[in-house]
RNA sequence: CGGGACGUGGCGCAGCCUGGUAGCGCGCCUGCUUUGGGAGCAGGAGGCCGCCGGUUCGAAUCCGGCCGUCCCGACCA
C-alpha cells in the first residue's frame, strides 16, 4: 500500500479531549476517529488492525469446532421480555412504524436461543455458535476511546450441551482457546474469576489485559499464583493486636467519635480490633448491617452477591428508626435487622458502635454476643497478603478483554429450547456463552505496547508488518528501489506500507513512530551508494544496514 | 444520574474578567529554494465564535435556558 493513496489522517498534537494513552495514539495515528460520545468510526488503518484481531478469533473459534454465522442487530423486543432482559436500562428500545418493539441487542443470547429451538436431539449436541457482530449499549457514560463506547463489534459464541458436565467441557475448550487467542496477539493478561453481572448464570471467567487506563483493577500476586478483579479478590490481611479478653461486653463513653481512626486512637487500640457497621437497604425495602472491621472496606460487588441483589447506603433518617443512633454509633449487638459479618470477625473481640449516640463496647464477639450470617465482605487492599501463598500483592488497571459465561438455562428455559434426550424426556439446553471485543484487544495491545514516539504493534497485529519510508528528494532512482523492495516482500508473504509522500524525512520516520510498524526500512541515496536499505526494528530501536539485495530474507530473520 | 471542566477555521489554543473591525501556532492551496528526525521565503483559501432567547446603540465577551463533549463518581454483557 501506498502512503500517498491511503486516507490516514496523522494529528501532530494531542486531541484535546483524550486522556487514556490508546485513545491518543489511535487517534494520533489516524486509526479511528470520534463520531459522537462512545462512538467511533474505524478508519482503513484501524479497520486493518480490528480485521486482523478479528481474523485470530475466527481461526481459534474454528479450531475448537465453532461455526459462524450472523444474527442481525434489530431484535424483536419479544425475545428480550421473555428473558427479563428487556427491563436492562442499557438496553436500546426503538419501535418500527407500525408501533411493534424492538431492542438492539447488548449480546445474541435471545436470538441465539430462539435459534437453538431447531435443536431437537441429544445427537445434535454439542454445538459451538458464533457470530461477529455489532452490539449497542446505552452506556451512562462512555469513556478513554475504544475502552468504554456505546457500540461496538464483538465476537459471540454460544455453546449448547446436554448437561452441566457437557457445559464444563465446552467452557474449558473455549476458555483453551481464548488463552490462545490472547497469545497469538501478543497481550500480556490474567484470566481470573469473575461475577456474572446481568448475563445470569452460574460460573464466569474474566480476562483481564493490564494497562495504564482500564475500567477493572486486577490483583496478582508477586509470586504468580493469584490473579482476581478486585470485585472478587480475596487478600488475607493482617492479624490485629487485640486488647486483653473480656468476658462480656462493657460500655465506653466515646462522645463526639464518629470515625474508625477517632475511636482507635481514643481507646488507644489497634483499628484493626474494632468494626465497621454499615447499613444498607436492599431493593425490597428491608435492612441489613454489613460489618467489616475497622481498617477495611466493605466491597460493594460481594455485598450485592451475598444480597442476591441490589441495594444502596441507608439514609440518616433510615438508620435512625432501624438503629436508634446516628451512623457513627452502630453495631451488631441487640439489633433486630439481620447482620452479615465478614470472616475476619469470626474470631477475637472486637470495639463496636452500641447503637446509642456516644457510646461504644469493647469485646464484642461473634457467636457470643450477636449471631451473624458470615461471608466474604471486605474489599482487598495492597498490603494484603496472597491467599495462596502470603506474598505480596499487586494491585494494577486492567482492561477487560474477554469474558466467558456458563449461563446453564438461564436462556433456554423461558425462550422454551429443549432436546429429548435418550429416553425421550424433553430437557432445556446448557449454555454458555463467551465473548471478545476486538476493539478492546486494540486498545490493550496499544496501552501495553507504546513509547513516547507512538505505537509498538505486536506483529500479529500490526496494520502493515513493515514500513518502507523512502527518503532524499525521493528521486525516481530511489522511488524505483523502494517500490521493488516492496514488491520483494510482498511476494515474500510480507504486508508493506510504503511511505512515498512528498514529505521530509523528519516527518515520515515521526509518522513512522506513530503508527508502530514493527519493522522501518529507510531507502535513501546515502543507503543506496553502497546496495544497502536500513532496517530499524520499531521496539527497542536497533538500526542495521543490510544489503538490498539481502533485505527480504533479513526481514523474514528479525520480523 | 450527582460533581467538575470545556465548546472560537481541519487540529491545538488565545481573546471573554473590563462589550466596539475575530487572532496565534500547526495543517491546507500556489510558486521558488530545501531534503536522513516534524524546513525557509513570498502569496493565498478557510470561521453560523455550539444553539435559542434576553440586556444593550452595539454581544465571541454580560444574563437565562437548552444542546454537545471530556474528566471524577454511581453504573458497567
Amino acid at each position: 500500500m501506498r502512503a500517498s493513496q491511503l486516507f490516514l489522517p496523522t494529528l501532530r498534537e494531542d486531541p484535546g479531549d483524550a486522556e487514556a494513552v490508546s485513545h491518543r495514539l489511535l487517534v494520533r495515528g489516524g486509526f479511528i476517529r470520534q463520531v459522537s460520545a462512545g462512538l467511533w468510526t474505524f478508519l482503513p488503518l484501524g479497520w486493518r488492525v480490528h480485521q486482523k484481531i478479528v481474523q485470530i478469533v475466527r481461526e481459534e473459534m474454528d479450531a475448537i469446532g465453532g461455526q459462524e454465522m450472523l444474527m442481525p442487530v434489530l431484535t424483536p423486543a419479544e425475545l428480550w421480555q421473555k428473558t427479563g432482559r428487556y427491563a436492562i436500562p442499557e438496553v436500546f428500545k426503538l419501535t418500527d412504524r407500525a408501533g411493534r418493539p424492538l431492542v438492539l441487542p447488548l449480546t445474541h443470547e435471545e436470538t441465539i436461543t430462539f435459534h437453538a429451538r431447531e435443536i431437537s436431539s441429544y445427537r445434535q449436541l454439542p454445538q459451538f455458535l458464533y457470530h461477529f457482530q455489532t452490539k449497542d449499549r446505552d452506556e451512562p457514560r462512555p469513556r478513554g476511546g475504544l475502552l468504554r463506547v456505546r457500540e461496538f463489534i464483538m465476537k459471540d459464541a454460544y455453546s449448547f450441551d446436554r448437561d452441566e458436565e457437557g457445559l464444563e467441557q465446552s467452557f474449558r475448550l473455549h476458555e483453551a482457546a481464548y488463552h490462545r487467542i490472547f497469545e497469538r496477539c501478543g497481550l500480556e493478561y490474567y484470566a481470573v474469576q469473575a461475577e456474572s453481572g446481568m448475563m445470569g448464570g452460574s460460573e464466569s471467567a474474566d480476562f483481564l489485559a493490564p494497562a495504564g487506563s482500564g475500567q477493572n483493577t486486577l490483583v496478582t500476586c508477586e509470586n504468580g499464583d493469584y490473579a482476581a478483579d478486585l470485585e472478587i479478590a480475596r487478600g488475607v490481611p493482617r492479624a490485629p493486636e487485640f486488647p486483653e479478653r473480656l468476658d462480656a461486653p462493657e460500655e465506653v463513653q466515646t462522645p463526639g467519635v464518629t470515625t474508625i481512626e477517632g475511636l482507635a486512637e481514643r481507646l488507644g487500640i489497634d483499628s484493626a480490633a474494632t468494626s465497621k457497621a454499615m447499613p444498607v437497604v436492599r431493593n425490597d425495602g428491608t435492612v441489613v448491617l454489613g460489618l467489616v472491621r475497622g481498617d477495611d472496606r466493605l466491597n460493594e460487588s460481594k455485598m450485592a452477591g451475598v444480597l442476591r441483589g441490589g441495594f444502596r447506603p441507608a439514609t440518616d433518617e433510615e438508620i435512625r428508626k432501624a438503629f436508634g443512633a446516628s451512623g457513627g454509633s452502630l453495631g451488631p449487638v441487640g439489633v433486630s435487622v439481620e447482620v452479615v459479618a465478614d470472616e475476619t470477625l469470626r474470631e477475637g473481640q472486637f470495639v463496636s458502635g452500641a447503637n446509642r449516640d456516644g457510646v461504644h463496647l469493647r469485646g464484642i464477639e461473634a457467636g457470643r454476643d450477636y449471631e451473624p450470617r458470615f461471608a466474604d465482605l471486605r474489599e482487598a487492599r495492597e498490603d494484603d497478603a496472597c491467599p495462596k501463598c502470603g506474598g505480596r500483592l499487586r494491585f494494577q488497571t486492567a482492561i477487560e478483554i474477554g469474558h466467558i459465561f456458563k449461563l446453564g438455562t438461564f436462556y433456554s428455559m423461558p425462550l422454551e429450547a429443549t432436546f429429548l434426550d435418550e429416553s425421550g424426556s424433553e430437557r432445556p439446553l446448557v449454555m454458555g456463552s463467551y465473548g471478545i471485543g476486538p476493539g478492546r484487544i486494540m486498545a490493550a495491545a496499544v496501552e501495553q505496547r507504546h513509547d513516547e514516539h507512538g505505537i509498538a504493534w505486536p506483529r500479529a497485529l500490526a496494520p502493515y508488518e513493515v514500513e518502507i519510508v523512502a527518503i532524499g528528494a525521493a528521486g525516481p532512482e530511489v522511488t524505483a528501489i523502494a517500490e521493488r523492495l516492496g514488491e520483494d516482500l510482498e511476494a515474500a508473504g510480507i504486508s508493506v506500507l510504503l511511505d512515498d509522500r512528498d514529505l521530509r524525512p523528519g516527518e515520515k520516520f515521526a509518522d513512522a513512530d506513530l503508527l508502530g510498524c514493527p519493522l522501518r526500512v529507510t531507502v535513501g541515496k546515502k543507503t543506496l551508494e553502497d546496495g544497502r536499505a536500513d532496517v530499524l526494528v520499531r521496539r527497542g530501536r536497533g538500526e542495521q544496514r543490510v544489503p538490498v539485495d539481502a533485505l527480504a530474507a533479513h526481514v523474514r530473520e528479525v520480523l
